[in-house]
DNA sequence: TTGACCTGGACAACCAGGTTGACCAACGCT
DNA sequence: AGCGTTGGTCAACCTGGTTGTCCAGGTCAA
């Protein structure tokens, strides 16, 4: 019984990310990390996996290095990492994550894998495995990294 | 093999939810609204259905009256909607969707609807009817109506 | 009828998370 | 030595929200 519209497909698809991902910040707030913003966690994620200067982050994360130099600064200010020039290269300020951002992304990863464990136990392990499978197809030929949540869809490179 | 992580749910949820709005968004550009945002549609649909001042529609979206009154102006302004004084209440302000207003949820819903068929032609009727059942449960649960976009989760009335 | 409250709207200031545009200093290559 | 590319920064702006404050108009009870 498909009666549903491609219009409440888009609010079914983005009402379940708002909940897991408020979920995950609520929880993440009562375990020490009261100021962590979503977008923190997905920058954080894209240093530790290799991004190591802000126009680098900025091409990860496709958006502009203004913007990503915002978001390190708010993540320096927090003390979730710590910047420092390269002395190889003046230019480049080197991005360090601390242990206080290294247990940012310890919890978010474990209060995100249990609210997804949650799901599980609703739809069956099948189903989900299922369900991001089809979820993937629909992403997957986006021409944009999957890593980041910030795509502009449809924009040229910067 | 659910390999995948629960911060990877999320990354799929909000990126299936963009290339589907994003798609609608382009389209509706080429058809003779450049200037509609998402927003615009899900506030129009709103006052569609009932809500006819801007509390009013603040309530329904789940926003500040704030909020819907500047989306509310942003509507008059691109001509979408116009508003007048009740007669029988000095305070409240009639909205009044026009013709164009009429002509935009038309072709948006339109395309939303296009843009899911082609979903269903890569995934099956059947499997994409299941996989909104799916979904539908974890928004199901949220304490706020269905038919709104900014919903601020775990909030009080306002 | 008069006061006490509730409700619709508006003003102002602010915030997150982006965007453009202009610019400069440092690098690297020929 | 010179020129183009690259990393970073300042400034202004945008969207879609948020608080907080205020007031005029409506409603209801005593």
């Amino acid at each position: 019984m498909s009666s549903r519209s491609g219009a409440d497909l888009a609010l079914l698809l983005l009402g379940s990310y708002r909940n897991l991902v408020d979920e995950v910040v609520r929880e993440l707030a009562t375990r020490g990390y009261p100021d962590a913003r979503p977008s923190h966690e997905y920058a954080i994620r894209a240093i530790r996996v290799g991004a190591d200067s802000a126009s680098d982050l900025a091409r990860r994360l496709a958006i502009t290095k203004q913007a990503a130099a915002k978001t390190i600064a708010a993540l320096v200010e927090r003390g979730y990492v710590t910047t420092e020039t390269d002395p190889a290269d003046i230019r480049r300020k080197n991005i360090r994550i601390t242990d206080h951002g290294i247990g940012l992304i310890t919890e978010s990863t474990a209060i995100f894998d249990e609210v997804r464990a949650r799901w599980e136990v609703r739809l069956g392990a099948a189903e989900l495995a299922e369900l991001e499978t089809q979820l993937a197809q629909f992403v997957g030929d986006s021409p944009i990294n999957l890593d980041a949540p910030g795509w502009a869809a449809g924009q040229e490179l910067r």
